[in-house]
DNA sequence: TGAATATATGAACAAATATTCATATGAGGT
DNA sequence: ACCTCATATGAATATTTGTTCATATATTCA
């Protein structure tokens, strides 16, 4: 039932419809957990810089003005979720976007940003 | 130029024509803002849950398990980052979401997810 | 006016996370 | 085999961020 909440009055009826049509808690975690991935700047300037070509890891830090360090490490969490792809070719290692869906993705985003500046 | 990075061995060509191409850091700075907005599971779990009804406080908090004052915080974050609006009637403040970019950047995300369960 | 209640908010604490630094790995060239 | 260079990674640090607790605000009702 109703639990932690200290207040009296709910509407018990629309709480529970919408308790059952929650999707699986399991699931909410892995798509908020893809969207902490977007969230920060360095990886979205990295996602940003491959739409454009596949980069290797020296180029996506002169593209970012950040240490080869950095970004390898970001590298590694876009890898995890499955954001960026890569190719070895011989020492260098050429990153690139998984699917398109993060193209998409980042549009939208791109679209409400832009559509909250004038209001 | 090219200065944080310790390489020798860069494609400049790439590097330039990306950087060109980049959008302004204050643009990207934003998407990657909200995204960092989406990527709670606490906010994803009451975006999922204005998919399907506006809902007071209690009712999110009930829903979530949570407490109203960590709902209510929450509620701040999505606010501010224009994913949610409210309506007052009297002392119970209804929630909704504010566009329907967030659904739509929801349905993407699940999508990712989806896709890559099997692989 | 005063009590009750829904919501908001500030401060504090705990947990998560990004960068740096140092170093490891692995491939090519000599 | 050795040296160089591109990349990866572990540990440490600094910063950010979510929740709790206590309390403030605001609205209804008596």
């Amino acid at each position: 039932m109703i639990e932690k909440c200290s207040c009296t009055v709910v509407h018990e009826d629309v709480v529970n419809k919408v308790k059952e049509l929650m999707p699986k808690e399991e699931v909410l975690y892995d798509v908020a957990e893809l969207f902490k991935v977007l969230g920060d700047t360095t990886r979205i300037k990295i996602i940003c810089a491959l739409f454009e070509s596949e980069m290797c890891v020296c180029d996506l830090a002169a593209v970012l003005s950040m240490s080869q360090s950095a970004v390898s490490h970001q590298l590694r969490v876009l890898k995890a979720a499955r954001l960026v792809k890569y190719r070895k070719e011989g020492k260098v290692v050429y990153y690139s976007l998984d699917d398109d869906h993060v193209k998409m993705i980042f549009d939208l985003g791109l679209l409400h940003i832009n559509e909250n500046r004038g209001a």
